[in-house]
DNA sequence: TGCGATCCCCTAAATGCTTTAGGCAAATGC
DNA sequence: GCATTTGCCTAAAGCATTTAGGGGATCGCA
């Protein structure tokens, strides 16, 4: 019986891959075990349990989306800097719709506290510098830019604004030319 | 033996507070069977299958959600009715979890047109009425507000805005007189 | 090169959720 | 009072999760 050579990072890997093909709710061992031919208990050497691949799929998300957005921000300020992080997660989501919502699970503190969000929330502030906010308006903001990100990404993915007129490319650069407008002018308390 | 006296209605109503109790995801006929003291194959004279379960709870808290927007903006215009509206989202998310989760569940596109989703969106469009706003730039501003208000209340549901300062409620109103500006002020193409 | 230790994947089995098929008894209507 | 309908049942199959324990492959080291 030769051996089919499984870490835990290659079957992250492809649970990746099987929630961007099949969906994140569709992933579990019994199919990654398939992907593998192998038995499920052989799984169970290189991951905890099924929860344990859903967060190692979330943290691999978390890592792919800080990096795309670090190449992007390079060079870059001003509201340049945030349509091209905007983008970055946008673009993320529809090309990996499976990972970005294994990116939207609710980790526990810890796990969260050292993951790559922690640098995705660092280079949000980083664009905000472009701009002319001082505490607390300046987390105020963040949490807005956040939100509304993750807020479009999720409800276009979910076919909210499909089928409809005007199409979502030009609401998209629309919400974007008006959060610029908003950062440049973000009203005083 | 007496009959336990089930119906679709009192199914989904407990399979609401079940969510709400112990998260979405834990919503399954078994639970609901033990519930209601009935073997699970009786659900099945009432539900077509566990998806159904989650479809129609999904619908019940988009009607709740709509009954609770429609009353909070009787009598209201301009930033008041968008501060309502607003925090009859927020609220019931919070009140709810379990139903805020399922009424984000993707529904085919036939029964979401059939849903109170509907009424939703024109009451989103009925706030606007109070800005000075034009297709299509109507349009791109009732996408941007479900957004901010979907993405803000996921990430504080999942816990992101918890544990640091300003606290969330601060966020929140700042956020909300961020959007009045933005709406008074929308920028031109 | 040989050998012991370790690692990888296996079989087996328990538990739990979903779904279908078919049956009996309670409630309903005439 | 009887036939029909309805509501809940038993039974069984399928699939996912998880644990326990075993044997063969591989690796480190003499």
């Amino acid at each position: 019986m030769t051996r089919a050579g499984l870490t835990t990072e290659r079957l992250v890997r492809a649970g990746a891959e099987l929630a961007d093909e099949a969906g994140f709710d569709q992933v579990t061992l019994s199919a990654l075990a398939r992907r593998f031919d192998v038995k499920v208990a052989s799984l169970y050497s290189h991951l905890k349990n099924s929860q344990d691949l859903r967060t190692g799929i979330a943290l691999l998300a978390l890592e792919e989306l800080a990096d795309r957005a670090a190449d992007a921000l390079a060079g870059r300020s001003g509201k340049d800097a945030l349509t091209a992080f905007a983008n970055v997660y946008r673009d993320y989501a529809r090309e990996h719709p499976g990972r970005y919502a294994a990116a939207r699970l609710r980790l526990d503190p810890e796990t969260a506290a050292a993951s790559a969000g922690v640098r995705h929330a660092r280079m949000t502030r980083a664009i905000l510098r472009g701009y002319d906010l001082t505490e607390p308006d300046q987390t105020h903001a963040v949490r807005m830019l956040g939100s509304v990100f993750h807020g479009y990404v999720s409800l276009e993915l979910s076919g909210g604004f499909s089928h409809s007129e005007p199409d979502s490319e030009e609401t998209w650069s629309r919400v974007l030319d008006a959060l610029d407008a908003l950062l440049r002018n973000w009203p005083a308390r």
